[in-house]
DNA sequence: CATGAATGAGCTTTCATTCAT
DNA sequence: GATGAATGAAAGCTCATTCAT
């Protein structure tokens, strides 16, 4: 049995946690930083309250981000921006149907992000781009800019195979990406504080959207859309 | 039988207008902050800009709103005025097909309130509805819960009517809703500062949304999806 | 007899402060602000106790300047390059011989700068420049250039009279304000701990400067200096 | 006779590696900070820097010197050696005319103390004094006192062989010893900033003011300076 | 009623110093 | 002895709020 000596628990302990710090440190803080930025947005959070919850002292924080808005640059680049390649690979191995592609390409983001304490730094850039142009540009250069193209990737995949109807792509991966960021966005600022019988449940709210759209996306049989046809013609 | 005596028709003319005055700096207020929360969120926003805006001073500002908080209030409060009552109307006396309701609701919407300052009381709403749960919670009674109902009639008219297929109506307004709100969003945030060709010009956007989800609403001529067969049957 | 009451005789000096106020702050901050940048050095003087000096809280300090360097630029404008124009008009008029114009310039220097605590600016410039560089290129701007030029027109008009020997200006004008720019930082570094028998009385060191500076300058009976002739001819 | 058992050797080698490190390291601390110092100031100066432009850790620093005053301390220390032996041996021997002399001394003052980097403790005396008056005090003992007996020697050279004017030899040395001074100032602090056209360099600079002084200490022809008599006689 | 000078808590960032390893 | 991760007291500056006029 192992001595049950306090002082010298103490010192073990004392010891782990020093052992563990440098590697870990920045993984701690990246996590706290995620949270609070999503709790409470990128200018309310306080660098202090980070590193609390990080379990350091405010002057180490600083140690590993040279400012606050490092820190989220780095946040968004360990939560979104890093995960690219790993899709765009995920994609060039896909050998289903373009809608058996983008239903999967759907549910991997919102198992991934959009499920996650990452759909709110989505969320954030929406409330405080304005406030915050040069993290705006980043976030459009390293998130928007690579999900759009591989979003687009997918559409055109559909459209080359005559599955998808030939569309202006700069505008139709909106019809993919305005649901989800919806989503998204609703989940943290609204969808808090639904009334009873308003809340949304999300995989029933994206089974409904990804067929309508598969459906609103589909190579249409003939070259005109009969059914829908004006009153004025 | 009101008194006509001169001096009190004097005194109660000071009165109405120190009354008026009184009234409308407030308006003044109410108006130069909904520019700038919408702006620059609600903390961003600082209380003497509001008040040089409203061309009064900062003190004043206080004299009508006991905090930043409550004029932030006071602002979401002002701006949901019950414009369903006059649309529901209008609804009552459509005669054209469900496709060009939808059509033609969307464009009115975006006609009215996207491409107005009342699209930034969206934008309020879902930047800091976690910051003022109370708000977030009326807000939902007021416009959301009623846009809702509205939407919702609409789709019911067009599954009535046998032109669009059945479906889950509390999930399925989000169709039409998402895109829409999605479109609101962007336009005072990211949108403000997009990346050369990446910029969103509302008509097309809208026209595109609109088409697409129209022939994914339409009643499907066959029970079934064929053209979207899953590969795994 | 006046009322004693102590809570009006309170009431009044409140009074009376407040309506000192506005007028008063700024220069009551810039003579707080030279004190101390004087004793401590610009970047060892806190903002904070500036304030307090002056009686006033930290946030008034950057009601009246926009930030610690500017607040030194006010502090120079204040002390010294304001005076540029008055000492140039006072040269415009001055009749007696150059020699009696550079005696009269040196000791007005001196009783307008140098034996004030303007002169520790002097100081402070001379310390801290490189750590400041923009407040450094404002003081040559604002001081050292217009210096210069005051005192090349004095030893320009020597020379135009034939009073004083001809030389090059650039660097004949640190003849004079060399000894006088040491005797200032000399005051404000080692000269505060001289040992006993080294302090440096400022009249008699300047006597003694202009003497033979005065001699030195002035005109060579011919074009050679035969009492100083070289060893090897 | 040494002991010559080699382990013993190659203890004592150790041993003596160790210390001659020990003894090693402080002076590697003492040259980077006399560098920085000199450079930024005091306050300006990071302890780590001084650690890192040594080629040691941070905390190694404290390890030798007990805080960054105690290193201040040590660096003007350091730095005042006692070469007025030597140059007091090298006047000895001189037997050319005074102003000769005065001529050689300053040209070696400038290329051995002014022109490197030695004049840097000048500039950090003068900068620093106020803050550390014990060293300031220190200071004055071993080198501004020596320096001044030294001049004196010189110019009373010149008395004494009729060579310069009598003077009160206490103030005498100023006129010497303020140019030169003021020109190691001006090397380390605003002339590292100098507008376009305001450089100055020192061999010309030396040369005016030589001449120049030369031509005031020189032994007047007559006991009054005509040239320069006041207009109001 | 309206003003705006004044306040001071609060925020990000820096850096001398400590101490477990 | 040497290291460098960690600390936390400052410091400059902002801004919601107060209150004497």
């Amino acid at each position: 049995m192992p001595s049950t000596c306090p002082i010298c628990e103490i010192a073990a302990n004392v010891r782990a946690k020093r052992e563990r710090r440098k590697d870990a440190r920045p993984g701690e803080l990246l996590a706290a930083a995620l949270e609070l930025f999503v709790e409470k947005g990128f200018a309310a959070t306080r660098a202090e309250e980070v590193a609390k919850r990080a379990g350091v002292s405010k002057g180490t924080l600083f140690l590993y981000f040279a400012s606050k808005e490092e820190l989220f640059k780095a946040v968004v680049r360990e939560n979104i921006s890093g995960r690219f390649t790993e899709w765009n690979a995920e994609f060039d191995n896909f050998h289903g149907s373009s809608a058996d592609m983008l239903r999967y390409s759907i549910r991997a983001w919102w198992e991934r992000i959009g499920s996650t304490k990452a759909s709110g730094i989505t969320k954030l850039m929406m409330s405080e781009a304005s406030n915050f142009p040069e993290l705006a540009t980043f976030y459009q250069h390293e998130v928007i800019q690579p999900g759009n193209d591989l979003l687009r990737r997918v559409l055109q995949r559909g459209i080359d195979r005559g599955e998808f109807e030939p569309m202006d792509l700069k505008y139709g991966v909106y019809i993919v990406l305005a649901p989800m960021l919806f989503l998204a966005m609703w989940k943290h600022s609204l969808g808090t504080c639904s009334a009873a019988g308003m809340e949304i449940d999300p995989d029933h709210y994206i089974t409904v959207q990804v067929e309508t759209i598969l459906f609103g996306l589909a190579k249409r049989p003939t070259s005109t859309t009969p059914v829908l046809k004006d009153k004025n013609p």
